[in-house]
RNA sequence: GGGCUUGUAGCUCAGGUGGUCAGAGCGCUACACUGAUAAUGUAGAGGUCCGUGGUUCGAGUCCACGCAGGCCCA
């Protein structure tokens, strides 16, 4: 049996044979039946969204969740991994609603929600043909047949289960959040409806800048006391300004909003309309806005009232850190609140864009202020209704309540119709100004052009206004969640600790409220006045609650309602209940007291349902409680940063609450995929790159190596086409090679790997225990980097032993072990070497180079199983590093025959002499007796690299040495300190014979600046860098010298090296195989050259593989060959043995 | 505007705890080497390590403030 030769390396060839050879032997499926029993390595898999084509990037976050599982299973673990699709959601419903011609307003209308929602179920999984296929092709393992899927019933009841749980714990409650809402047509409008083109206008509003006037008291007195910058106390009152293009929010004020990092000034000066005099806060920045520069000159004693320059100075500074807490009257005092307010807070949307630095806050009419003012417990201004329930100070309709008395029943906006180019027409807005104005309230009030958005239906301005929601109180668990999130290994450390941790120390309730139809319904019930609802948290419940609905019912619910009942108890019973919209919204249940109750119509975020994955994928807990428990929480996961407040929040949320525990322990977050220019892809550019395109082009390994070892997957890739292709070469092109190379000389001596019968490694020579070595340290590197989720270390660590150390070093040096002669213990040594070499590095590439590293796995084995226990590499078990092997010595060694290999090169070339030219000798210095065993131990290896006779060391004695010394920085920075330049400068100075004093005596005496010091051996470095009359070269303390005299044998010597490499040449243009024998003719020349022939005849024919070499006086059809000073008739042919 | 992040050769990237190291690969040029080689070796050109300050005897590395790109928010 041979092993496989290859003509060329096919990327797609190979991947396409040991996919086939994969789906053949069912070997993923055995990779986790396999580890049956073993200890479990969980992976969650974010699910994707199948209504939309997979992209790059995709291939390169499944690479990273693909590296770690494949690991992780070397490693002995059974790394279960169920696919799953995420179904639900808006980007589905707006795909379906524009495939269908019609807006959310239709749905319900021109076509029934059932058909609607049937139209989303389909589309959703449109292409999970294409998911499944670049799954597939790229390599990615995991598990398809049995996919979570959202929409289905046992997923959806988990995830009621889950709502359940919260609201027994109190943790999920219905309140409100401020947004974009219509008086006019009475709704709440979404983002997406607000992003429609042309609900973005220009208008003119009147804007105000109002003062707020500061209480005294202990929190401000410091305020009073002094002005700051050293300025006196004043008996002027003090006011914040604050703007607003919304003048009829300021009823509803209840804080201020200053910047933490802003600066602020304090103006004295006076109100333009009153004339009163005050000192005034405002950003520093915005100083000039609002006072003229001519003001500044004029003398404040001398301004009487109506004067047109206002006098101003600036009389003190403030960071908005020092203003928190101050508190100020409340400015228009129609409705006290219920608790302290009318206070400064900090908030991080505070800009000197716009206004004064300080943002007036009214916690009902907008969605900064809400949060701001949650998170520094401002309480909203309220009313209370007829109903007895907590409402804004604006109506549904857009009119001031009655408690607004002096603008009761206005409409804050024009939303009733009236003539604005009415003579007299006033905007509540201006009717504000102007009371403000009066009251020495307003410091500047002027028209503001800007954008605002309008309602696309009535064309009217939105309100922000607070909308009815469901939340869950992430907030009532915030510390836990971010002590839990401490535990968490994030890759990178900084978007744990930085982006996802200052997220969560912010964090606000999780608004799980959509109006939507395709989606998760939230499953509680209310009676019509809200005192009483239910959570249901299973079928069974439903069941339960429905049944007495049915039975006691009669004359509470209609008949139709009882009917619509009966309906989903028989599906129930039946197996076959759908949980989604309509049917949900077809449930009557009763109260305790027996009135009706009626779903909330609202849909859940489709966040929960993927961060509820890890319990509904198993249909926890009414199935699979064993699953889940072995399978939670993750080890790992990985999706791209992008995710950070989406799947990784929703995951760390649910499990906190729930179940006080993180959902996983170690994530890596991707970064994004840019084009080669570092731009985002897009079809408008036309730069994406279809992922399918790449694949079939380059090969899934060279793709999948390439976005690995290029950078830090948590980095942005700059994806260029290119890079692969130089991957491609540099990395599998000489791996390929070098497996050719193993191939086609194992074949040639029939060499077969034995296990039973290795030659011990310690009989092996030098070389063999050095890459043997080195290997050691390479399995451990790398198992290191893969636990440690540093792929890009490993990738670039087995790349660097593949190509700079097996191929260029190690099987350079063996060539010639391998050609020559016989099977004996040394060549069977370089095979059992080498096949071991490339054996592990089949393993330690697998889990990012599946194919390729298999098909390297399979090659080594020879199609038996004679060397390998297994079928495939994914099914074997981590080799281990074997520190016994590791010869630390021998590395070293190696690497001084490296360096002065590289010595040497770099002297032939400076005097243009070729490596096939034989010198006789080089010199190297060496001051230490140790250094020079080391050199000797690879003497051999340096000579016939770099084709020397021989190495004669050189030491003091020879005083031929010129020495340089250096000072020691990091030991003498730490004793003297500021006087280091000094010293450096002296030590440098030493002359040749204060160095050897040194170096006799181990101390020297120098003395600085009158004050004596004593030098140890360790301050200085001291190396040889010349030895004069030679030429040298010297690099990082390694120096050698050459000797170029060419005697007339090396020169024959040389002449030979040229003829053999002629001939080599000539017999690979005749297309000879390796073991072929030839004859050489040769036509008698020039006298060396005859003599050089002459002279190593046995040379020649051994490295040409010839049997004979005939000199004639003349040669018919001999070939010209040009020597470099000769030309030469030659003529060989092939000779049949 | 905020949080996070990146900025080192034409390109892609390395550069623990500050010390004399400004590096690798690719690309370019020249020469060499090659019976595994789309490989390799040597050399050359190419850098105010984004900028400005600061700490220090000493800063690519630490600090501050900027500038530019990216992501997520607002």
């Amino acid at each position: 049996m041979k092993y496989k030769e290859y003509k060329e390396l096919d990327y797609a060839r190979i991947a396409a044979d040991m996919l086939a050879f994969w789906k053949e032997g069912k070997v993923f499926e055995q990779s986790v039946s396999g580890r049956e029993g073993s200890p479990t390595f969980t992976f969650y898999e974010g699910p994707p969204s199948a209504n939309g084509t997979p992209g790059i990037h995709h291939v390169m976050a499944r690479t990273i969740k693909d590296i770690f599982c494949r690991y992780k299973t070397l490693k002995g673990y059974q790394v279960k991994r169920k696919g799953g699709w995420d179904t639900h959601g808006l980007p589905i419903e707006l795909q379906v609603e524009k495939e269908l011609g019609i807006t959310k307003e239709d749905i319900g209308r021109k076509i029934s929600i059932e058909d609607y929602n049937q139209k989303c179920r389909e589309a959703v999984m449109k292409f999970t043909d294409q998911w499944n296929d670049l799954t597939e092709k790229m390599g990615y393992w995991v598990d398809l047949e049995n996919p979570y899927v959202t929409y289905q019933t046992e997923y959806i009841e988990t995830l009621w289960y889950l709502l359940r749980r919260l609201y027994d714990k109190g943790l999920l409650y219905k309140g409100y959040t401020i947004q974009p809402y219509s008086p006019g047509a009475g709704t709440g409008l979404s983002s997406h409806e607000l992003n429609q083109p042309g609900t973005y206008k220009d208008v003119k509003d009147t804007s105000v800048v109002a003062q707020f006037k500061v209480k005294r008291n202990e929190k401000s007195e410091k305020l009073f006391s002094s002005a700051g910058n050293g300025q006196p106390a004043t008996d002027n009152d003090l006011y914040f300004l604050a703007w607003t293009t919304t003048p009829w929010t300021l009823p509803a004020n209840s804080a201020l909003t200053v910047g933490k990092n802003i600066r602020y000034a304090r103006v004295r000066s006076f109100n333009p309309y009153t004339f009163q005099s005050g000192d005034f806060i405002l950003a520093k920045d915005l100083v000039s806005r609002y006072f003229s520069p001519k003001g500044a000159e004029v003398p404040p004693e001398s301004f009487k009232p109506g004067d047109k320059v206002i006098p101003w100075r600036m009389v003190g500074e403030y960071k908005g850190a020092d203003l928190e807490g101050v508190e100020y009257d409340q400015l228009l005092p129609y409705v006290k609140p219920a608790r302290p307010a009318f206070r400064v807070i900090t908030g991080d949307f505070v800009t000197t864009e716009d206004g004064t630095g300080i943002v007036h806050t009214s916690p009902t009419f907008g969605a900064d202020d809400f949060r701001v003012a949650r998170q520094h417990d401002i309480p909203a201004i309220l009313v209370t209704d007829e109903n007895g329930r907590e409402v804004p100070i604006v109506d549904r309709q857009g009119r001031f309540v009655k408690e607004i008395t002096d603008f009761a029943g206005m409409y804050v906006k024009n939303y009733d119709g009236q003539d604005e180019s009415a003579p007299d027409y006033r905007t509540t807005d201006v009717k504000i100004a102007i009371k403000l104005k009066e009251e020495n309230k307003a410091f500047r009030v002027e028209k503001y052009e800007h954008t605002y958005p309008h309602c696309w239906r009535t064309d009217k301005p939105v309100l922000y206004y607070p909308m009815e929601s469901w939340f869950i109180r992430t907030t009532a668990l915030k510390d836990r969640l971010v002590e839990l999130n401490k535990t968490i290994n994030w890759k990178p450390e900084s978007t744990g600790t930085g982006r996802f941790g200052n997220w969560l120390e912010n964090l606000v309730d999780w608004n799980l409220s959509r109006s939507r139809f395709w989606g998760t319904p939230l499953p509680v019930w209310r009676t019509e006045d809200g005192t009483r609802e239910i959570c249901i948290g299973s079928l069974a419940e439903l069941n339960e609650k429905l049944m007495q609905a049915v039975s006691n019912g009669k004359g509470v619910l209609s008949e139709d309602q009882l009917r619509k009942n009966n309906g989903m108890l028989l599906k129930i019973s039946q197996g076959q209940a759908d949980l989604h919209r309509p049917y949900v919204d077809d449930i009557f249940l009763l109260s305790a007291d027996g009135r009706p109750m009626f779903r909330e119509p609202d849909l859940i975020d489709v966040w929960f349902d993927s961060g509820a994955m890890p319990y509904a994928q198993w249909h926890y807990p009414f199935e699979n409680k064993d699953i889940f428990s072995k399978s939670f929480p993750a080890d790992f996961i990985s999706e791209g940063v992008d995710q950070t407040r989406g799947w990784f929040f929703t995951l760390h949320a649910i499990a906190g609450l729930l179940f006080d525990e993180v959902a996983f322990k170690n994530v890596v977050s991707t970064g994004l995929v840019l084009d080669k220019n570092g731009e985002k892809m897009s079809k408008r550019k036309g730069n994406v790159i279809n992922p399918f395109e790449a694949l079939a082009k380059y090969g899934p390994d060279a793709t999948r190596w390439y976005m690995v070892v290029n950078a830090p997957p948590w980095d942005n890739l700059r994806f260029n086409p290119e890079g692969i292709t130089e991957v491609q070469r540099k990395f599998f092109g000489t791996l390929f090679n070098t497996w050719q190379f193993y191939a086609l000389y194992a074949n040639l001596d029939s060499f077969r790997v034995d296990k039973k019968d290795p030659v011990p490694v310690q009989d092996r020579p030098e070389l063999d225990r050095w890459i043997i070595s080195v290997l050691q340290t390479l399995i451990g590197e790398v198992d290191g980097y893969y636990a440690d989720y540093e792929p890009t270390r490993a990738t670039r660590a087995i790349q660097y032993f593949v190509t700079e150390q097996l191929s260029n070093w190690y099987v350079r040096l063996s060539r010639r072990r391998f050609w020559k002669g016989s099977l004996t213990e040394d060549k069977k040594a370089a095979y059992q070497t080498l096949h071991q070499c490339l054996l592990t590095v089949a393993q330690l590439m697998s889990p990012v180079a599946p194919f390729f590293g298999e098909w390297l796995y399979r090659n080594l084995a020879g199609g038996s199983s004679e060397a390998t226990a297994s079928p495939s590499v994914h099914l074997t078990d981590w080799i281990p590093s074997d520190g016994l092997l590791v010869d630390k010595a021998l590395e070293e060694r190696m690497d001084l025959a490296q360096r002065y290999s590289s010595l040497v090169h770099s002297l032939r070339k400076k005097h243009n002499i070729r490596v096939r030219q034989p010198l006789s000798r080089i010199l190297i210095p060496v001051l230490q007796e140790e250094e020079k065993h080391k050199i000797a131990g690879v003497e051999g290896l340096i000579l016939s690299e770099v084709n020397i006779k021989q190495v004669e060391y050189i030491d003091d004695t020879s005083g031929l040495l010129v020495k340089k010394i250096k000072p020691n920085f990091k030991k003498l920075g730490r004793q003297y300190g500021p006087r280091m330049k000094e010293v450096a400068a002296l030590i440098t100075a030493l002359s040749q014979d204060e160095i050897r004093t040194l170096e006799k005596s181990g101390s020297f005496g120098v003395s600085l600046a009158g004050e004596s010091l004593m030098l140890t051996a360790d301050d200085v470095e001291i190396t040889s860098e010349d030895i004069p009359g030679w030429i040298v070269a010297s690099e990082d303390g390694l120096t050698v010298a050459l000797d170029v005299t060419i005697s007339d044998e090396l020169r024959k010597e040389g002449i030979a090296r040229d003829i053999v490499n002629r001939v080599q040449n000539m017999r690979k243009d005749m297309g000879l195989e390796v073991q072929d024998k030839i004859r050489i003719d040769v036509q008698i020349s020039d006298e060396l050259v005859n003599a050089a022939l002459e002279a190593n005849r046995e040379y020649i024919c051994t490295e040409t593989q010839a049997l004979e070499l005939n000199m004639h006086q003349s040669l018919e059809n001999g070939q010209a060959v040009d020597l470099e000073d000769f030309v030469l008739s030659m003529k060989i042919q092939s000779v049949s043995v």
